[in-house]
DNA sequence: CCTTGACGGTTACACTGTAACATATGCTAT
DNA sequence: ATAGCATATGTTACAGTGTAACCGTCAAGG
């Protein structure tokens, strides 16, 4: 209750909760529950695979590959071929409940979604950590550079590997 | 050591001369002179397949995949397995030579070797042009973003897709 | 000469992602 | 109600991307 400082932050929005000490128990059922508003808001059928992949996505910090998905997906009783693991993984991406990492071919969870936000990951490289961070600087300072050269930014992934605060301390080195 | 500035000289690659009409054999050329006079600085083995590589990468204003590089590579006389180009293209990237892409699982060649720096990739998704320009902005707002929750920048990849200048006038939207 | 180490070639395989088709389910229009 | 349609989930089979491991060559050095 009393260090989350992780709910909205209307225009800064940054929070990478993952690299701060939590209930973590709130980021599944709170992920889950800001995932059943947007999907109320937006007329998304949630179903029961979709809302199990982002449950497992939400039970980690980190990012999972989609064949990690599918194997908690399969334990679960759903089916166990890599489009089932796929198709309800851009279902995710696509509605913004989800993020891919490219760098590490796999997904995390939306910490905030619903509202427009242009998310900049934060990969630990010692613990494998991704945070999700507020780009909205890094956006406006990339639409500059884009600007000058006429390029006009539609989608764009800003992804920093490094070492979380924990692992710095820990002298990941 | 979050000092990874650009070198503030003019007619670098802030330019983004993908996007520009230029005389394109001297971005083979040049871009050429460039790695030879960087493996020459660094004592690097730019041998016969990694010469090659790099002026298969500088031939293409856009990024162009492992396999690909691979086929003219074979087509040359090369070797036709995977590891031939995996090899070269891990060299010219480790050195500088060359930068991976990550959203295309593409590579690219360095518009601005030999100097540190912070490139930032601007993808067309009509014409698939990849044009690097100088992320030095960019980067600085993502320490920045990154100093505020603990976590230390390595390294970092900045790509985003959109519509370079000439496709947005012939109307790609 | 013989060793050593980097390089480039090979085979074989692992990991990641998709096309195409079949079945179930629920909504809509008659 | 029921026929028709769209969506979602499941399957098989395969395409695309990336690596491990081994082997022969060649240059440098004792
Ligand atoms: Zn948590
Ligand atoms: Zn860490
Ligand atoms: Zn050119
Ligand atoms: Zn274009």
């Amino acid at each position: 209750m009393s260090d989350v400082r992780e709910s909205a932050d209307p225009g800064q929005g940054l929070t990478a909760a993952a690299f701060a000490p939590h209930d973590h128990k709130r980021c599944r059922v709170e992920g889950l529950a800001r995932a059943e508003a947007v999907a109320a808001t937006e007329g998304l059928r949630l179903t029961a695979v979709r809302r199990r992949a982002l449950e497992i996505l939400l039970e980690a910090h980190r990012a999972l590959g989609a064949y990690e998905v599918l194997d908690r997906l399969a334990a679960d009783g759903f089916g166990r071929q890599p489009p089932v693991a796929y198709r309800a993984l851009d279902f995710l991406v696509e509605h913004g409940l989800a993020h891919r990492i490219q760098r590490l071919n796999a997904y995390t969870a939306c910490m905030n979604p619903g509202r427009r936000h242009a998310p900049l990951f934060l990969i630990c490289r010692a613990c494998n950590a991704v945070a999700e961070a507020g780009g909205t600087r890094v956006r406006t300072a990339l639409e500059g550079v884009a600007a000058e050269v006429g390029f006009a930014v539609e989608r764009a992934s800003v992804e920093a590997v490094g070492l979380c605060p924990a692992c710095r301390q820990a002298g990941g080195a």
